[in-house]
Order: structure tokens, then sequence, then C-alpha cells
RNA sequence: GCCGGGGUAGCCAAGCCAGGUAAGGCGCCGGAUUUGAGAUCCGGUGGCCCUUUGGGCCUCAAGGGUUCGAAUCCCUUCCCCGGCGCCA
């Protein structure tokens, strides 16, 4: 979220924004932030004067009580402010509570660099790598491809747990597995520590990382326990870190998480409904990493040419989008989105999505950094990125590395990882 | 899941039984001293608010209660350690 003492000073800025992002209802948020504000702190000030004054009329009596002097006039007078402090209080209470929500539900500032626009049409392409693969005969989608060759078992997945869920099966387990070791082996040479978090997060931390829409639209949660299913490593990557101040001189922080995903995938019936394309569980290699605000940007860059580096080895032909204004997310203050070509689709399809969320995960979380003990800390910024996430990146290996017989070759740099150079050869 | 012991500042800890200003040590930062380093000495070392060379409030795992006053007493929850149980 944004900071309070920051939109204290700029609130033209946070409107401006917010225009930007064609979210017109919250603009009015903002003055209505700045009257609760006001209000929060004039009581807080009231408060801690009358707290003043009970402690010392507290001090008076222990040390009348020490000269073994009377003390029930004092007690008396006493008596009566607690009372006045919780009335005040629980007001004080409510008016934080009101901005917090307010900040809890504005976005993150934007970068200059994100271009405005309304969905993910006006995304803008900024650059493209590889041939776009050419075939003497009609390419077939990841869906054919993998029934024909018993990869797959939608039909009883479906009847067991329901719409977007799957079976991978033998070839296609070992291709799966061969992806994330190969991922693994690739970032941990870029020196990021490698994590396997809990697959569960409570709630705190988890508003810690993402829009409180998401906890509807997203995330799974289990019944009767303050437990949400993993949407993304990101988030128990940035819960890592909840509630602590870093110490500067080891920033940036890369970490790189392997874990399942889950996800609800409300409101997208109808769309990607056939195949693994759009499912409710996948895996992925994440890359996320805790800098100095001054090294978001560059970070940022890196993280998607890493990203952008495991698809040209694998010899998957993509394009980089400057995801637009209307299309970005509450948290991020830009993304790109790494697309990869699929020919039985005949378009390019999201495959990694790379965040620089600026300050707005670590003031959530209550990140901070200190460069020198008795200087006061700042907050952190975190980026995120996929490396890579299997499913999609089987779906385009299938399809990309297809064969006239149907079956399809395993790209180089994964032949070590599977031990075979082709799956599906009679 | 049951029984027992715990959670105090960046870290280690005293205080809790018996309510009355959060000891002490380490680390780190700054200063003094020194040719330099070390040793030594002095000061600092979380968050928030205000009329900001200053002042005040909050912070002893979290939340509530009792009290003029709670780290300390009571209740609830979370987490850690040990033992038992269960277990891939």
């Amino acid at each position: 979220m944004l900071d309070l003492k920051f939109v204290r000073k700029n609130p033209a800025l946070v409107k401006a924004d917010l225009i930007k992002r064609g979210d017109l209802t919250k603009v009015k948020w903002v003055d209505d932030l700045l009257e609760y504000d006001k209000n929060w702190r004039k009581l807080t000030l009231e408060t801690n004067k009358l707290r003043e004054m009970r402690n010392k009329i507290t001090a008076e009596i222990a040390r009348l009580k020490k000269e073994n002097k009377d003390v029930t006039e004092k007690t008396k007078e006493a008596k009566e402010i607690p009372l006045k402090i919780k009335r005040l209080e629980q007001k004080v209470q409510d008016y934080r509570k009101t901005i917090n929500h307010i900040l809890l539900n504005l976005p993150n500032l934007m970068h200059e660099s994100v271009p405005v626009g309304k969905d993910e049409n006006d995304n803008v392409e900024i650059r493209r790598w590889g041939e776009i693969p050419k075939f003497d005969f009609k390419p077939k989608d990841h869906i054919d491809l993998a029934l024909n060759l018993d990869l797959v078992d939608l039909e009883r997945a479906a009847r067991v747990a329901g719409a977007r869920f799957y079976y991978l099966k033998g070839e296609l387990v070992q291709l799966n597995y061969a992806i994330i070791k190969f991922a693994l082996d690739f970032i941990t040479r870029k020196e990021f520590a490698l994590f396997q978090p809990p697959y569960m997060l409570k709630r705190k931390p988890l508003e810690g990382a993402v829009a409180l829409s998401d906890f509807e639209d997203t995330i799974y949660k289990i019944e009767g326990e303050d437990l949400y299913m993993l949407a993304t490593s990101e988030h128990a990557l940035l819960a890592l870190h909840m509630d602590e101040t870093l110490d500067g001189k080891n920033l940036p922080l890369r970490y790189s998480g392997v874990s399942p995903c889950f996800r609800k995938e409300a409101g997208t019936h109808g769309r990607d409904t056939k195949g693994i394309f759009r499912v409710h569980q996948f895996e992925k290699v994440e890359q996320f990493v805790f800098c100095k605000p001054e090294d978001s940007w560059k970070g940022h860059e890196e993280l998607i040419t890493n990203a952008e580096e495991i698809s040209q080895k694998l010899g998957l032909p993509y394009r980089i989008v400057n995801v637009c204004s209307g299309d970005l997310g509450t948290v991020a203050a830009k993304k790109y989105d790494l697309e990869t070509w699929l020919p039985g689709q005949g378009k390019y399809r999201e495959a990694a999505s790379c965040s620089n969320c600026t300050s707005y995960q670590a003031i959530r979380s209550n990140i901070r950094y200190r460069d020198k003990s008795g200087e006061p800390s700042k907050f952190v910024h975190t980026i995120n990125s996929t490396l890579v996430a299997t499913e999609r990146v089987l779906i385009s290996v299938l399809e990309n590395y297809q064969q006239r017989d149907g079956s399809i070759l395993v790209p180089p740099v994964l032949v070590p990882y599977t031990g075979v150079e082709k799956i599906g050869q009679k």
C-alpha cells in the first residue's frame, strides 16, 4: 500500500495516478483519507495528553505511598481518567481502521513508462526474439498433441476434481520435472538462493502481498482454519521477511522459490477452458528480490532478462510487452509480460510476468532496511518475476517442437534432464 | 492431540512468585583519546504524534480483563522447546 505520510504530502499526485489507471471512483477516496487522517491525528493527540495526565498522577501516587502518605484523594482523581481514555481510544482505533482500509484498497503508483490504456489490447510490445517456426503441415494445438500421445488425462481429472484440472502422464511428467530442474540449475548459477516455501499461508502475511479482492477471486481458503493455499511462491518469499528490518549491506537479497501454485481463476469462464493453459494448479519457479529503492528499476530489467534467457535456451520464440495502466493490477508499479509463440493458436500467449512492486508490498508487510545503526529505517522495494511456469512452458514445447508424425522433439538443453531426445516415438 | 517448560529491544539476558521509572552484557553507529589500530571512556541504537535545537505517547509474542498503576495477576489465541501419542 501507499505510505500514509506520502499521501498526506502528495494527494494531487496520487489522484492523477488513479485517473491514469481509469479508476475514477477511488479519486474521491483520497480526500476522504486526508479528512480521516486529520481527525485521527487530532484524537491521537488528545488521547496522548490524557495518558500523560494519568501517568503523572500514577507516578505521584507511587511517590506518596513510598513516603507513607495518604493517597485516597489522588486515587479518586485518577479513577476518572481511564474511562475517558477508553472512549477516545475506541474512536482513534475506528479512524485508524478506516484509514487502513482505504490505503489497502488504493493501488500502487505507476512508473512513468507505463503506457496508458484500457485493457490488454493496449499493452505495448517492446521487443521480439526468435523465428516463428514454419511447418510443412498444419500444426496441432497442445491438447491434440498431448491426447494423441496419451500424455494427459483431462476427462478423468474433470470427473474427480472438476474442470481446469489435469493428470499429467508419462513422459510429460518427466518433461515437467526436467524443466523445473533446468530452471533451478540456471537460477542457482545466477546466485539466487533457493527456497521451497510453505504451500499454505495465514491471512496476515498474504494481505501483505496481494490485493484484497484476490482473496475472493484467486485464492483458495482452507475451511475452518486461518490458512490459504499458495497462489505463487512470490507471496511466501515476501512473507519470509515480514515485520523485519534488514541490514542495508545485505541487499539486494535474491531469492528463487519453487512450488505448486493454486488459483481459483474466478471470472474466467469461457476463456481457455480446454487443455492445461488456464488451470487451478501448476508448478512455478519464481524470482524474488528485496532491494533498495534506487536499485529496483535495474533489478526489474535483470529479472525479465533472466526469464528471457530461459526462453532463449529452450528455443521458444517470444515477445515482451509493457503492460498498460488499465491491465496492470493493484500491486505493481510496472509489469512486463513475456508471451511465447503458440503455433497451435497462432498467437503469442502469456508465459511469464515480471513486476516491480516498489514499496507497495514492503509497506503492507512492514519490511524495512537500515544502512547504518542509528539512522531511520526505510521501506525496501520488491521485484518478482516468473522464471518458468511449467504448464505454460509444456504447452509451448509441445506446440513448437511438434513433428509431422505427432511426436515431440525435446529441446536440446533439456535432453540431459529427460534422458531422451524425442517424446512419443513409437 | 495430551502433559510440562518457555516467548523481554538487532542478539544474549535480569525482572515475574510478592504490581509502582524495562537492569546488565554483546553487537552496531557517533564522539573523546591515539601516528594508526586496539584498549579505555562518553553518548546513541524500535514505532507513532505534536506547535520539532524541544516535548509527549506507545512497545516485554498477540488480543482482551482486573487495577489509580501490569513485563509482573486473570482469560483467550499464536509460536518455540522437551516428553508421550500419531505418522510419509
